[in-house]
DNA sequence: GTTAAAATTTGATCTGGATCAAATAATCAC
DNA sequence: GTGATTATTTGATCCAGATCAAATTTTAAC
């Protein structure tokens, strides 16, 4: 829990009342290799504060698996357009290593949010920071040859990168396997 | 300041005292077509809600104009990084129309932030809606043909495209005028 | 440990879109 | 309006990375 509040801390200052409250609504969650966090049919209903492991966006295209974003330590994975309108999203969310984490509900959520306007603010500095992190992408994604974007991604997943598979990376990347092994090797 | 009004009452329920403060710090500006908005040597410190015309974000690559995005009526602009930070960004803005907007400060926003909890979430929620573009355009740029690209902007610039120059829509998608040009001919 | 399944590497070929170059067409300044 | 600047189109060539195919290595199950 305490990594949880040291989070929240960088953003805005967490009184004792909604540290109670969110002790109260946030859930110990454990995920084992491979497990399937949440199947694209369903909505996802919870989103889930990594402690330690690592979770992985996905979605599929012509039946394969495409990657769409890993979470590691001290991020939040959800499906994001299910998770906010609480509908059927496009994507599946998996644990591509063994993943404890704090679970808080979407309506947990939108409580906390009517109760305690610091949440809102919470919530809009921290996705600012993710904004930042996309546009970045995007940027990447446009301009850069393969060896760039793999260079941007080890960059961004600095000390992660070597714990994911590498048919994931090369789908995050936009680009094929074969292609990204080739880079590896340094040709 | 209607329209203004209600592009927030879309999101939230604006009081008569937010109105009033709203309108208190609201200044209408006019760019004409072609006008420098912001220099990126310059730090972003108001942000344009367009009422009429175009605003282009661009940034300089081997002495080049890449375009990042347009905002159009109903939209904010600003050079996010800068506006946020409050230091000079990579981003210049400048009018592809002649534009009329209206401008807030980032202290005057700040102070809104500070005083009105429901700023907060306005943020919050309209933030999650350029979240979502944001990443339909990553998925966009990563696995489709120039052609793809080309007709998943004329769906998002529905009704606007024609009102931007090639050369634009062509950095914009991350690929050359000339593909594009060929794309546009049919071939 | 042995075998099967999955992940990664390596090889050969092909192609979409880039690059380089130049001709037209549209827009602007006066 | 007219010349000058800027934007767009068209043509020829080239290459990074895709695709197709198969070998090799790693991981997992029993």
């Amino acid at each position: 829990m305490d990594t949880v509040f040291a989070h929240f801390s960088r953003y805005i200052t967490l009184s004792d009342t909604l540290k109670a409250e969110l002790a109260a609504v946030l859930e110990p969650v454990h995920f084992s290799k491979g497990e399937l966090v949440l199947d694209a049919e369903r909505t996802c209903t919870r989103s889930y504060f990594i402690i330690e492991g690592m979770l992985r966006a996905y979605f599929l295209k012509d039946g394969k698996e495409i990657t769409d974003f890993f979470s590691a330590e001290e991020e939040w994975c959800n499906s994001p357009k299910s998770f906010y309108t609480q509908q059927p999203g496009e994507y599946y969310l998996d644990a591509i290593e063994p993943t404890d984490a704090m679970a808080i509900s979407a309506r947990d959520l939108v409580s906390l949010f009517d109760r305690f306007p610091e949440m809102e603010r919470y919530a809009r500095l921290s996705m600012g920071t993710v904004f930042g992190h996309l546009m970045e992408r995007i940027a990447s994604l446009r301009f850069t040859s393969a060896k760039e974007k793999y260079d941007h991604f080890l960059q961004t997943y600095e000390g992660i990168h070597h714990r994911i598979p590498l048919g994931m990376v090369a789908s995050y990347l936009g680009i094929t396997q074969e292609t990204l092994s080739r880079l590896r090797a340094g040709k």
